[in-house]
RNA sequence: GCCCCAGUGGUGGAAUGGUAGACGCGCCUGACUCAAAAUCAGGUGCCGCAAGGCGUGGGGGUUCAAGUCCCUCCUGGGGCACCA
């Protein structure tokens, strides 16, 4: 009886020696393509869950992959370090948020590191290190002097629990994305990079994205928001002013009733501000989207500013001016026209006020629509228009532009729903914004030779709000520019800006004079695959394909789009168990019997198995990875992670799948125990037994399809190749030398398909059959081509399309042969008694189909 | 409300319009064992003793042939949402 295979001492044994040979370091190679595989960065938190498992293995598999298919390839791994937890853990602990954050690192380093991932730690990137944000110090002055960093004030979202801002992005239902807490409304000096200057290009740049999720693409096309309309000037009855609105529908002008400006348009006070109740509907408004019950009733109200303005179209027509709470001062102008009769929002406006409705579409197949009940949205002809009357609605709509454009009155106009990112966060564990507030001078940034603007250590956390704000000395300085007194800008980063261009430093993360080199950039960028959460699909994603243009724009050698491919990979999920008294337990406090009864292993009492659900913390549904890899080692905790689920689906982490994957891992070292005494690897023979050829048909199609489905990202169907494989290994019996030559291929072959996801077992029984050279460094294995194609076939014969018998003939047999072997069947014949054959379909090497009727 | 995606055995999931259920988990039978675990051999979509019939969320359609294509409905998941 073979000893069992001792997968800890086994399993680091590689690793040391992938480690001392530097098998995974790589440097810049002109005869090689690249390949820049990159995982999504983790945040420090101490401890990798399952989902870091599960994304690291697939960066993993296909740098190995890659590399055997002789690709330079780059597969960095580094800390997204910045961030609130940090400073949570030093209010909540005391802890320093910078002592923390390196234990974190340290700590999850290990934990990565027994993973044996194929990772150039050379490369190691931490962005809290002042090495690492000297450079995005730079990068902000320069988008300061290209105008596409500025500072203005502005109302933000404020999160009453954490003190913060929060941009755009991060409030979820009106709620910060973290806190939960209901975000308020305040005005404040912020900084904002101008990623609208770049909509439409960002918008453009999607399309050339083909190795993108369709997913993905269409949810940043929604979030830029490109609309096209027309915007044009109202003049106001009896006064001065104009009102400029934006519309998409410029055909239904003639349907319109009234128009109406958001509360904090200016002219909203200049109409409404001497009008009784003005005061109390303004601040209706500003209740309005504070609180979480009024978000969700979100209902419509309205102020009549007495105003009239003309209808630009026909001076005789006067709308009357409304101040509307669901108008928003920062999209498009701030006002617009009411059209009732062919908007849901106008309509319950107009049906509230008691305004006019006025049907200007009608369906084109004669419907009829009650106009007044609820509005037509749908297509049609133009109705009551005037001379608008009989065009479709597009027609409409050029028609409309283009009279406006003729009046002088307004033009054609594209609208995004994209707003500036706002970086400003009233935090200390983020980058320091590099500027200098002069009385004098104003605005300074600060000069290149004193980066980098370093976090101060000795901070604390005595009261809320800013810790750099409130230093005795830290923002004290002096103004470059005039040499007076001058302070700080107190202001750090938000943190996607870190993650925005993390992976252009890991191309030369030792460079202390630029944040990396053109030549490296243009060496290795773009980065080939991507591989992350799909919950980084607008935020991260988007800021930095922002972020390489605004780069390109200040000199730095970039591409456009910095990530070629991008691969999104499911949430791993686990039962939640309850106690008895309804708390929730840890899967590793609670067995679990064959019957799908539950009890607390500790004291056996009952447990309630709930929904299967995305691990959290809160409801305890986790597993530690630790604990996985140190049971089961990290082969069998990557080959259960890659071979259930479709790596972009959901994965249930079972207990049974993951003693499954350890069980094939002791199978297969069982095996080859078995069979290294039967292995011949001399001068391949020149003739080969049938069950020989079988197998090695078997090979050779396993390393064509997994390779196959490792580009296509059907991990789990190349470990099921791959087990098929092994399968066939274990069936076969040996005779002779020609037999044993076969066999040792087999197993070559075998370890090669198999090393991208178990590299540590492959790798010990690539040794062990007698190979001096790392599995690492061989190449994948050359398929034999005219091996896959079998030469028989196995054809289905149906009848009526119903399955009655299958048959094998030579490839390539002609239809004639076909039909008469399919008619010879006793189960088609039976099939066809009493009916009359009225066709037969033949597929060559397919299938025959006889239709027959009575 | 709008926009995506997904519904296949007990279960995770396979299937260029051409033999539905590969591979795994679970389960059943047997071998080994005093016994159990581990391991090994075999079986396992449903109904039926069998012959056979029925089967990819429901309904309709295209086709010699539909899990796959088209229409429609249902269910689940995700994204966006006073965006004019």
């Amino acid at each position: 009886m073979a000893e069992r295979y001792n997968i800890k001492e086994t399993e680091k044994k590689w690793r040391d020696i992938w480690t001392a040979q530097k098998t995974f370091e790589v440097t810049e190679v002109t005869s090689k393509p690249k390949s820049y595989v990159l995982a999504m960065l983790p945040y420090p938190s101490g401890r990798i869950h399952v989902g870091h498992v599960r994304n690291y293995t697939l960066s993993d598999v296909v740098a190995r992959y890659k590399k055997a298919k002789g690709f330079n390839v780059l597969n960095p791994m580094g800390w997204d370090a910045l961030g609130l937890p940090a400073e949570n853990a030093a209010m909540e602990r005391g802890v320093h948020p910078q002592d923390w954050t390196y234990s974190n690192i340290d700590q999850m380093k290990k934990q990565l590191l027994s993973m044996g991932l194929a990772i150039d730690w050379s490369r190691e990137v931490a962005t809290c290190a002042p090495e690492y944000y000297k450079h995005e110090q730079s990068m902000f002055i320069s988008f300061y002097k290209a105008g596409l960093a500025y500072r203005r004030e502005s109302m933000v979202n404020w999160d009453p629990i954490e003190n913060t801002v929060l941009a755009n992005e991060q409030v979820v239902d009106g709620k910060g994305w973290r806190s939960g807490a209901p975000v308020e409304r305040r005005k404040l000096n912020q900084w904002f990079f101008r990623i609208t200057k770049y909509a439409d290009e960002l918008l453009e740049g999607l399309k050339t994205l083909d190795r993108w999720p369709e997913k993905v693409r269409i949810m940043q096309e929604n979030w830029i928001g490109k609309s096209q309309g027309l915007q044009f000037t109202f003049d106001i009855v009896g006064r001065d002013e104009k009102l400029d609105v934006f519309t998409t529908r410029p055909d239904t002008l003639y349907g319109s009733s009234f128009a109406a400006i958001a509360p904090d348009h200016p002219l909203s006070k200049t109409l409404g501000a001497d009008k009784p109740g003005y005061a109390d509907f303004i601040k209706q408004c500003q209740a309005g989207g504070t609180s979480e019950a009024a978000i969700e009733q979100a209902e419509k109200i309205g102020f009549d500013t007495g105003a009239k303005v003309q209808h630009p179209f026909d001076p005789s027509i006067q709308l009357p001016i409304y101040i509307a709470n669901f108008i928003l001062m920062d999209y498009g102008t701030g006002g617009i026209f009411g059209c009732p009769g062919h908007d849901q929002r106008d309509h319950d406006f107009a049906t509230k006020y008691k305004l006019p409705i006025y049907q200007v579409v009608a369906p084109e197949n004669g419907e009829k629509v009650d106009i007044q009940k609820e509005p037509y949205v749908g297509p049609g002809k133009m109705v009551n228009s005037r001379e608008f009357d009989g065009m479709e609605i597009e027609a409409a709509k050029s028609a409309a532009i283009a009279k406006m454009e003729n009046l002088g009155r307004g033009k054609g106009v594209t609208q995004y729903r994209l707003r500036d990112w706002g970086v400003s966060r009233q935090r200390y564990w983020g980058c320091p914004v590099p500027m200098i507030h002069c009385e004098v001078c104003g605005i300074v940034p600060v000069p290149e030779k004193d980066l980098p603007v370093k976090l101060p250590y000795d901070i604390n956390y005595d009261a809320p709000g800013n810790p750099l704000d409130r230093h005795p000395t830290w923002k004290h300085t002096t103004c470059p520019q005039c040499g007076k007194a001058a302070t700080r800008e107190t202001d750090t980063c938000d943190t996607f800006f870190e993650s925005s261009w993390y992976f252009l430093r890991y191309l030369d993360p030792k460079n202390t004079e630029r944040g990396f080199s053109d030549a490296k950039s243009k060496y290795w960028m773009a980065v080939d695959q991507y591989i992350g959460g799909v919950e980084h699909a607008v935020l991260h994603l988007l800021y930095s394909r922002f972020f390489m243009r605004a780069l390109r724009d200040c000199g730095y050698a970039v591409p456009d789009e910095p990530f070629a491919g991008l691969f999104t990979q499911g949430m791993v999920t686990h039962a939640t168990y309850k106690d008895k008294d309804g708390k929730w337990v840890f899967p590793a406090e609670v067995t679990v019997t064959p019957d799908g009864k539950a009890t607390l292993t500790s004291d056996g009492s009952p447990i309630t198995i709930g929904r299967i659900e995305k691990m959290s913390k809160s409801k305890k549904n986790v597993i530690d990875p630790e604990d996985i890899l140190e049971t089961y080692g990290a082969d069998a905790a990557r080959l259960f992670i890659l071979s259930d689920s479709p790596p972009e689906r959901d994965l249930e982490w079972t207990e049974g799948g993951i003693e499954g994957a350890w069980r094939f891992i002791n199978k297969l070292d069982r095996m080859l125990q078995d069979d290294k005494g039967n292995l011949n690897n001399a001068a391949k023979p020149g003739s080969f037994s049938d069950a020989a050829s079988d197998l090695r048909r078997k090979s050779h199609s396993t390393i064509a399809g997994v390779a196959k489905d490792i580009d296509n990202f059907a991990m789990n169907k190349a470990v099921a190749k791959i087990r098929e494989l092994s399968n066939a290994i274990d069936g076969f019996n040996p005779k002779d030398d020609a037999d044993k030559w076969a066999l040792n291929e087999a197993w070559s072959m075998l370890l090669a398909a198999a090393n991208p996801m178990i590299p540590h077992l492959t790798e010990e029984l690539w040794e062990q059959i007698g190979n001096k050279t790392l599995l690492a460094n061989t190449a994948w294995p050359k398929v034999e081509e005219a091996l896959l194609a079998s030469d028989t076939a196995t054809i289905a014969v149906q009848v009526n399309g119903k399955l009655r018998a299958t048959i094998t003939l030579p490839k390539g047999a002609d239809q004639k042969t076909a039909e008469e072997a399919a008619m010879a069947e006793e189960g088609v014949k039976r099939a066809i008694t009493g009916l009359s054959v009225k066709k037969v379909i033949v597929v060559p090497d397919r299938i025959v189909n006889i239709v027959a009727a009575a």
